[in-house]
DNA sequence: AAGAGCCTTGCTTTCGAAAATCCTCGCCGA
DNA sequence: TCGGCGAGGATTTTCGAAAGCAAGGCTCTT
């Protein structure tokens, strides 16, 4: 792997897992001590990022993490809903047994994993980036029967930046009546696998609008 | 504006121009010379080009023109026909008085370029180009009062891909049937400013679908 | 004659210094 | 006191050289 791309990658997740904040400005020189590269693979990195939203930069005035606001969210949490409503709608008309089995086989793991987390009191870091994981696995193997390189590029894209604002509120569901998410999850599936088109781009579409309102707090 | 950035638009500008053609590669030593920067502007402008899907790079091998296929194209178009349907609906229900003027402005502007371009027999190339300006124009206005400015971004982005494959084949309908564009463009139009939101999303999407015919010969 | 390994070659990727740019702050004049 | 105008400093942007890599050809061995 080329020095850009883990530069890009751990860039990246910095953001993603918020170890560098928004609006949070990124100075070349602080860079380039912090990943041990030099300016062009920073430059390079930086210029993917900016690609996904992830930094943005005025002109003249360097590279920043992209702010947040509860408009960003809405808006970005609308358009994932239209890209994996169409996505979703693709694959249970196209998906095969292979496809099937997949969908299966993600919903198992991220199912097994949260299970256990519940269970204990305290998860370490690494598990919940493990249960991200494979969260974000369930919900591609949904989709990935649709056939458009496209829409999967955009899930990808709108993924990373809602998870942005996941990570980043960690708001633990206090007084608010607690989320069945592990349920949510299993009636999505068994929509998608029984082919009740509808019903599985309802109960798809109702997940993600309560993330973003369980998300929504950080306004206050 | 900074050297990295006007490479960016002279390369783009000859990508989707067709001056520089699909799976060429694209030598640093070449574009150097070409566009008479050295290798960090060019880096920049690629990885840039790269995020729009314009150019691939294989590891290590180096920039590429993207390929195209029938099959891209489709995908392109049938996601810019979503994208476009969503963000059409919205503008609709939100649009204002200043947004149905500059509807109005654009479309003149556009139906005007193209009547004096269809009494000519041959048309300048400036000319052309400007023609390719005001359709955009026309087709942003229409979505500007959506509210999102995530949807507005992805209209740039697909219009730009698709309008690689429209400039590239350059078929002048020989043969089949003519199509009269302008007034596909009034209708559209005018279901949108009558608030008709199904009736405009279709003539929309049939817009784009015809478009997608009318350049498909690319595969022979 | 076929196969394996080494070298050459062409290109990309990385580097750090030099040039350009922009912002800040202090000074001057009104 | 306020506004405009540089000078200085910090930061980005650009450059060309050097290092790194991968592919293809060549030779040497079997």
């Amino acid at each position: 792997m080329t020095l850009a791309e883990s530069t890009y990658h751990s860039l990246r997740d910095d953001i993603l897992r918020g170890r560098l904040l928004p609006d949070q400005p990124l100075r070349l020189e602080f860079l380039k001590s912090r990943y041990g590269t030099s300016f062009s693979p920073l430059r390079e990195a930086l210029n993917r990022l900016q690609a996904e939203r992830l930094v943005v930069n005025g002109p003249g005035r360097g590279f920043v993490v992209s702010p947040v606001s509860p408009a960003e969210l809405w808006d970005a949490m609308e358009v994932r809903i239209l890209i994996e409503a169409e996505a979703l709608r693709r694959a249970i008309a196209r998906g095969d047994d292979a496809w099937e089995a997949e969908v299966v086989a993600t919903f198992h793991a991220l199912d097994l994993l949260s299970r256990r987390l519940d269970g204990a009191e305290a998860a370490a870091d690494a598990d919940l980036a493990e249960l991200e994981a494979r969260h974000r696995d369930f919900h591609l193997a949904l989709l990935r029967a649709c056939g458009s390189p496209r829409l999967l590029d955009l899930f990808h894209q709108l993924h990373a930046e809602t998870q942005r604002y996941r990570l980043l509120t960690f708001t633990p569901a206090r007084g608010r009546t607690r989320r069945d998410v592990s349920r949510e999850h299993r009636e999505i599936m068994h929509a998608t696998l029984d082919r009740r088109e509808d019903e599985a781009v309802e109960l798809l579409t109702a997940h993600y609008r309560r993330t973003a309102e369980a998300i929504h707090p950080l306004e206050a």
